[in-house]
DNA sequence: TTATTTGATCGCAATAATACGATGAAGTGT
DNA sequence: ACACTTCATCGTATTATTGCGATCAAATAA
């Protein structure tokens, strides 16, 4: 990408993109259902979870937290990783408006 | 890799990451936006409305219709695109799964 | 103290995504 | 027929992502 031009597309459509990217990958979608399914916090036993190295687990863990959807606690030696509730309902909201303005597109085109 | 990991990700998992990848990139969010906007097919205007050659444009749009978010009919000389109504209801409904999943997720935790 | 555990980060290789000019295919108009 | 329009695809350069071993930092345990 040109980054010449990447000033061209909107706030938030950059923030959607970004978003939508992090969700992008099988194993970032399973960490979150595995941390939804467990219905508490879970450390770095997401490892056993995955097919993935340690190393590369920790990479797809720093990319749901940077984009806010989970967040990451200190246990003594271990971390305590759960989906950050509070930006979760901020994304949602962001997510579901961008629902609408689809739902609202194009009802006999083509 | 250890025994104990499952070595593959499971179909929904796949189908989530792939149309979120979809729409993690800003131009792919501006041309369903767009389509949105004038609520009927629009063509290969789509071009003038982004910051990228045409055929940087027309790979998205590829993108889009793998997908399933979107579908071309061909009009004489031109192609029009919009928003597949029928898809998008599927695809809605996959992503609100998802996030209900996510929702019932973690109340208290770290 | 030293050893161990947990997880983050670094460095690098392999792969995928992005962008664009050039070209091709198919329709329209003269 | 030819020129023109519209869009898809090809080839390719650039950049980004993915994955992993190695290593580092911090807390814990001996």
């Amino acid at each position: 990408m040109k980054a010449s031009k990447v000033s061209e597309y909107s706030k938030h459509q950059l923030e959607l993109a970004t978003l939508a990217k992090a969700l992008g990958h099988p194993a970032r979608i399973a960490i979150l259902e595995h941390l939804a399914r467990v219905n508490a916090c879970v450390c770095g036993d997401i490892v056993e979870e995955l097919p993935l190295a340690q190393a590369t687990v920790s990479q797809h863990l720093r990319e749901l937290k940077e984009v806010g959807l989970i967040k990451g606690t200190v246990e003594g030696t271990s971390v305590c990783y759960c989906i950050d509730e509070e930006n979760w309902k901020t994304i949602k909201e962001q997510l579901n408006t961008f629902f609408r303005e689809l739902d609202a597109a194009c009802q006999n085109c083509c």
